[in-house]
Parts: C-alpha cells; sequence; structure tokens
DNA sequence: GTCTATAACCTGATAGAC
DNA sequence: GTCTATCAGGTTATAGAC
C-alpha cells in the first residue's frame, strides 16, 4: 500500500472512531506513518483528505447493502439477512456517524456523498419491499417502511453505544423484525 | 440567570450544535459572555462543565417522554403521540447525538446520564406497550419493540441530517407507526 | 466572583531544501 | 515525493491581582 493509500485508509478509520472535528492532521500522519510535507503532496488539506476517505466509505456501504438486498432468496428474506447482518454495534455506522459531525454538515462537499449513500440504501430497501408486495408476502407502503428499517439500524447504534451492549443493537432488530409480520 | 447559569445553558447549546470534542472553552465562554476566569470559579474545567449540562439534557428528555407516555389517553395512544410528537429534526437529539461523541463516550462520568436517560425512556416506552397488550390493543414483545421504536427516532434524525430534510424524519415515523398496526 | 497574564501544546497550513 | 522549519492562532488550563 502506497502512501497515499494509507492515508485515505488511515482517515477512515479516524473518522470513524473520532469523526472529522475530533480528528486532526497530526492523528492522521502520526498512524499512517506519513510525514508533513507527504500528506500536504498528494492532498490539498484536511478536507480534501477527509472527502476522499468519506468517498470511499460512502461507496462500501452501499456495496455491503447490495450484497444483501441483492442477493439469492425471496424479497423477505433478503430484507431480513440484510437487517440481521453482523454489524460492530458499539463503533456505530461509520457513514451515518458522520451526520452529527458540524463541521462535515457544514461542508456541502463533504456532505454529499453521506446523503447519497444513505438515500440510495433506504431507495434500494424501498425496492425489495415493493417486491416482497408484489409477491403477497407482505403488506407495507415500500419508502416509509425503508425509511423507518434504516433509521432503526442507524439508531440501534446509538442505543447501544449509549448502553455499553451489542445486545441493545441486536434487540432493536429483533423487534423490528417482529413489527414487519 | 446569573453566570454559573448561563455557562451551562450555553453549553448545553454547544453541545447539541458541535458536540463536546467540537466546543471549546472559548466558545463557551463567549456566547455565555463570562470570561475565563469566571468559569474556572465556577466549574473544573471543560469536562466538569459538560458534565452539568448533559445531565441537565437528560433529564429533559426523560422529562419530555414521561409527558407524553405518562399523559392522558389509551397505552396506545400515549405511544403514538410520544412517536408523533414535534422534534427539530435537522438539529437531532441533544443526548442520542453525544453517543458519537468519542470523548463523551470514554468519560465515564459523561456517559452515564445519556446511559441511563435512552434507557429509561425505552423502559417507560415499554411499559406503555406492556399494557397496550394487556388491554388487547396491540401483539408485540414490550422491550423488543420499544427498543425498535426508540432507536427509530434516533436514527431518523441521522437520515433528515442526511438528507438535509425533516420529512425524512416524518417519513420514519409513519412507517414505524404503520408497522405498529 | 471576575479580570488579565502566562504557559505548553495542538491545529492546519505554507515554504523551500533534499 | 518526502523532509524540516516556521507560523498565526486555538486549546485547556493555572496564577495571582482586583
Amino acid at each position: 500500500m502506497d502512501t497515499r493509500e494509507r492515508l485515505i485508509e488511515t482517515t477512515r478509520e479516524l473518522l470513524w472512531e473520532r469523526g472529522y472535528v475530533g480528528t486532526s492532521p497530526k492523528a492522521i500522519q502520526q498512524r499512517s506513518g506519513a510525514g508533513q510535507g507527504s500528506m500536504y503532496h498528494h492532498f490539498d488539506g484536511k478536507s480534501d483528505l477527509a472527502f476522499a476517505a468519506i468517498e470511499r466509505e460512502a461507496a462500501a456501504l452501499v456495496a455491503r447493502a447490495e450484497a444483501d438486498l441483492g442477493g439469492p432468496g425471496s424479497a423477505v428474506e433478503r430484507v431480513a439477512s440484510y437487517l440481521r447482518r453482523e454489524r460492530d454495534a458499539l463503533r456505530g455506522c461509520p457513514v451515518g456517524h458522520l451526520t452529527m459531525d458540524p463541521d462535515v454538515m457544514a461542508d456541502a462537499r463533504l456532505r454529499q456523498p453521506v446523503a447519497e449513500a444513505l438515500a440510495a440504501v433506504v431507495e434500494r430497501l424501498a425496492e425489495v419491499l415493493e417486491e416482497a408486495r408484489s409477491a403477497g408476502d407482505l403488506d407495507v407502503e415500500p419508502l416509509p417502511t425503508a425509511t423507518a428499517l434504516v433509521a432503526m439500524l442507524q439508531g440501534g447504534y446509538v442505543l447501544a453505544r449509549a448502553s455499553g451492549d451489542p445486545a441493545t443493537y441486536t434487540r432493536a432488530v429483533d423487534g423490528a423484525l417482529a413489527l414487519l409480520r
């Protein structure tokens, strides 16, 4: 992995752990092993480097959702496997996380990939719910239901982090799946 | 309002807007109109002042939930009025917000009021759901359902902030209420 | 209770040598 | 491409006068 790549991956980690406001260029340089000059050679500054990291994280989120929602099985099964996929509940969502960061939300460029990725996941889930409805397996409005389910996952992280217990996240998912029937 | 009070209320505002990591003592002093010496006279430091603000915010969260969940009406109606209560979707939850802040989560003292308040809301909602179940109006497991519903609210903020549109929050609530039937 | 002074370190970046 | 030097300003306090 070359220096540029290491800078981006390190920034992904730090954005996840500490957010944008809580991540300093110095911390990125130290963890990645890149020097000051090196970082400013490859990127215009903190915001530019964060953009590269956020774009990549956003694309990864959409890809993970698609792996479940576009996988094998009936529409209902795919929704369940998306909801039940193992997640690192105490770390939270690397993308959803960023919506609570004031400096990310204040910067249109940083905000865009976050907005697009979450919207894409909701829309994709709505498509699969629509499919389940057509098949007669479910009787719900696709878009509000998809929005509620993705919100429940995002909020599941909030409650799990607050309680310090990953089981809180699982409990939220169980509750949502039970409601879906 | 005296200086001490102004410091606490200003800190509540700034924690909501910018989080703990993103809020500096200087910013608190400037917005509250209190001087450096004044702040350090009333509080041991940033963390001590934040604790006072967080404790108060956490208590307010529990009180708002109780106003709906302990209000008049049937159990089902109270759940609906809790879920439908108007919230400032783009600002997010002043308490849930803090779970994404690394320095709050790393400090047991700051974390405790956040953990307790969110747990109290979930438990209270579960009680009301149990009541609705006893009345034969609802057929759900109280605790997982309450966890899913509170998570949905917390995640509704995430999606609304990402999209920049408060309607996203409302859509999530609508989806959840529809599932509850 | 509030003020100013001071401190040691961090932040986010630029400049120019190698 | 990477390095070190430098910079103006912010951070989170402490000290002591008023």
